[in-house]
DNA sequence: ACCAAATGTAAATTATAAAAGACAATTTGT
DNA sequence: ACAAATTGTCTTTTATAATTTACATTTGGT
């Protein structure tokens, strides 16, 4: 799966540490899901996709191997 | 966080046997995800939502305790 | 170049999602 | 009411998400 977190907070000119306080979770949380390291709880990406004032699917895609 | 899985099986008109073999897990793990007994990963609530030709975000809402 | 902020990564631990199997309870059709 | 299909729930085990701490690397500003 692969996400467009970095693009969404280059948007809103946020950093990792910043998204990860804003949703609750460890700043490496974030940096390992940005990363495509590991997939998020779906509740995890519906408060990510708020903060971002999009939806799920706006910043989360399946790709081959999912 | 709640869901619409089963307003959405009952559009479709799909048992939770046959949701848990369109996106490869178990029966036991639709059954529990629609009974809000845990949260889903993101990848299985996007091959959820695609199965339903719809957005995660229309099917997963975040509710007061997430 | 220098400093500071931001990002990347690694190891160990904890919490929880997911699987499998089995059986109980409920619903649906005839 | 009966039988079959569907759904609910329990236990055990496995896989992986998430936390914490700590340190290395990179990036941006002056």
């Amino acid at each position: 799966m692969k996400n467009t977190i970095r693009v969404q907070r280059a948007i809103k000119n946020i950093t990792q540490a910043e998204l990860a306080d804003l949703v609750q979770v460890s700043r490496q949380t974030i940096n390992t899901i940005e990363s495509g390291k590991y997939v998020p709880s779906t509740v995890l990406a519906l408060k990510i996709a708020r903060v971002f004032d999009t939806s799920v699917d706006n910043i989360f895609e399946l790709e081959e191997g999912d």
